[in-house]
DNA sequence: GTCTATAAGAAGATAGAC
DNA sequence: GTCTATCTTCTTATAGAC
């Protein structure tokens, strides 16, 4: 990975532990093995690097939103999604996107960032909301209440993780429970 | 209310639109109506002040405690506690809830400050995740995934609107709405 | 592109008069 | 308890050599 790319990682590493305003330029080029000054040779200042991980994070989820839209636009389904698959399936969708969000190290670091910053700047709350709120919640029909049903649960699970990563055993298995008895409450197929 | 309490007040504020580092004390003195050097007279440092915010919230958060503690240790009649709610009931107690954490001043402001500062001490998140993990959710016989159901969509909408207070009309309608479902799913009483 | 040296400014905190 | 003046430290950023 080359030097422009590498501050950027390491910047968002320590923003996403102590939010913008807590981390200092030199301790970023620190991380990186090269002296602050060396820095301003890629970036114009450090409001720079925070917007290039802004930059980055917009393109990567547009380009995974184009991969998902290829089969996940079909809106006359969706009423029927949950109720046509199988518990095993939902099982796996649901551990899935969990440990996914969870463990993917630049989803991770950069979700724990926009919760510290979001306040602090509306378009980082309005990112947010598109990546947590907007963006996961199928609104067709009368499903709405469903798939909030489905993903709050798994959504606070996920920031009870960030918080505390000890608690994943825990999270994994009231995971499991709240899905087989979303199943069991919502669902047709048994196996 | 006296100098000191109102510095605690204004930097509450600050704190939980800002974050700590954001902050300089020299505006908790201007929102305050005396000059930066002044508040020194009543607090050591930046830190002190920090601190005895979370000193006065524990020392809410104890009192509320032992007030619930009155009617909610019924452990043997938790399992039963949601069927046996009409579906009016449960809709009160989901809205109240709801909008005594939004719009409470004291709650709102030290909410959003938590939610800043939670990956950068992990006090805080201790603190949080009490508050709103712990706390709320009843872990006896198999209530506890049926609390989830109950309460992840209500912590959820309220995240929601800290974000993004144009969606409060949205967010009520969608409690309601999760609710009757909620109450359809569970509940035994219809009326 | 990386370094050392250093400027420029911000922010926390203290001294001492009133 | 509040003020003005000031100190000190920290942090961003630039200059200029290599």
């Amino acid at each position: 990975m080359d030097t422009k790319q590498r501050i950027l990682d390491e910047a968002l590493t320590l923003f996403s532990e102590k939010g913008y305003a807590n981390v200092y330029v030199g301790e970023i080029a620190d991380r990186v093995g090269i002296k602050a000054p060396s820095l301003y040779k890629h970036y114009k200042n450090k409001r720079a690097i925070f917007d290039a991980i802004i930059d980055e994070m917009n393109a990567r989820f547009a380009e995974q939103a184009k991969a998902m839209a290829v089969n996940g636009s079909d809106a006359a389904a969706d009423s029927a999604i949950y109720q046509q698959m199988s518990e095993d399936h939902l099982l796996g969708i649901g551990r899935q996107f969990f440990l996914y969000f969870l463990h993917d190290d630049y989803n991770r670091r950069f979700r724990k960032m926009l919760t510290i910053e979001q306040f602090a700047d509306p378009e980082l709350a309005g990112i947010y909301t598109k990546l947590y709120v907007d963006d996961p919640m199928l609104k067709t029909d009368n499903v709405e209440i469903m798939t909030l049903h489905f993903y709050a649960p798994i959504y606070y699970l996920l920031t009870i993780c960030d918080r505390d990563p000890a608690r994943e055993p825990w999270a994994l298995e009231t995971l499991d429970a709240h899905i087989k008895q979303f199943n069991r409450l919502y669902g047709r197929k048994k196996k």
